[in-house]
DNA sequence: GTAAACATTCCAGTGCGCTGGAAGGTCAAG
DNA sequence: CTTGACCTTCCAGCGCACTGGAATGTTTAC
């Protein structure tokens, strides 16, 4: 099948598609005689595992690592099963942090709802963000 | 004061001043005879300001607006409050993703602690990712 | 007088996942 | 035979907040 075809089966841009050749992703395919790409059709679910796997938040270079491991003919579960509680532990972090950043935007906004606009020009900046001593 | 000292006083590099000022965030302060910026003491708080807006969540240009705002002689308050507004609405969409992420991942842990490696091999590229008919 | 610490400018790169344009080659339908 | 859809390569940029190096100039302390 060739990039357009592929390209509608899985969702992708055509551009997309060479773009993950490029950085490995897709191994790259026979040309026809025209020099055009002419992938197999296991193709599909290969984008299919990638897309699967970024919807669970590993990026490109874990996915073309599992990849990578499979077409050397090896059993990547170990390194996927360890990939998967990186990332869980990633986002628990990344939760922490953006609550710790909506405490902090909380106290903004409660501080913003008390603020007269008239009465603020002080010297300071903004009396939202940083309290001034009133 | 100069840069040097600016920059061990809010704890930023020297680089990050020169940066700050090229993006907006920082008006040029005059210079010494030597060429050397010669910043006002008020520029602490400015960059005190800065970091407090950023742990806020607030990216460089929002944060310019508002100190443009206030560079301008205008009150930023009614512009901070739609910021900090935007911003809560921001975080609650992000970490509703980071949940729903979250959630794909556990499944994966949980099809990753009942996969056997040995029998891991089939025709697709990995059972925990996208489970087989098994 | 000389060395070290500090400053200047300019250009360019980082990571991530694409996306865009230009200039051209190939193939099927009419 | 021409049109138009499809394909090719190459180079370049986005957004974000910096960071790095090179080559050079200034100030301070001894």
């Amino acid at each position: 099948m060739r990039i357009g075809e592929l390209a509608s089966r899985s969702g992708l841009s055509t551009r997309t598609l060479r773009f993950y050749e490029e950085v490995g992703l897709l191994v790259p395919p026979p040309r026809t005689s025209g020099g055009y790409r002419d992938y197999p059709g296991s193709a599909v679910a290969r984008l299919a595992f990638i897309g699967e796997s970024q919807r669970a938040g590993l990026t490109l270079a874990e996915i073309r690592s599992v990849l990578t491991l499979r077409d050397d003919g090896q059993a990547p579960c170990a390194h996927v099963t360890a990939l998967i509680h990186e990332h869980l532990d990633d986002i628990d972090r990344r939760m922490a942090e953006l609550a710790a950043t909506r405490r902090v935007l909380r106290t903004l906004a409660t501080r913003a709802a008390a603020t007269d606009p008239a009465e603020c020009g002080g010297d300071d900046i903004c009396s939202i963000v940083i309290a001034g001593e009133t």
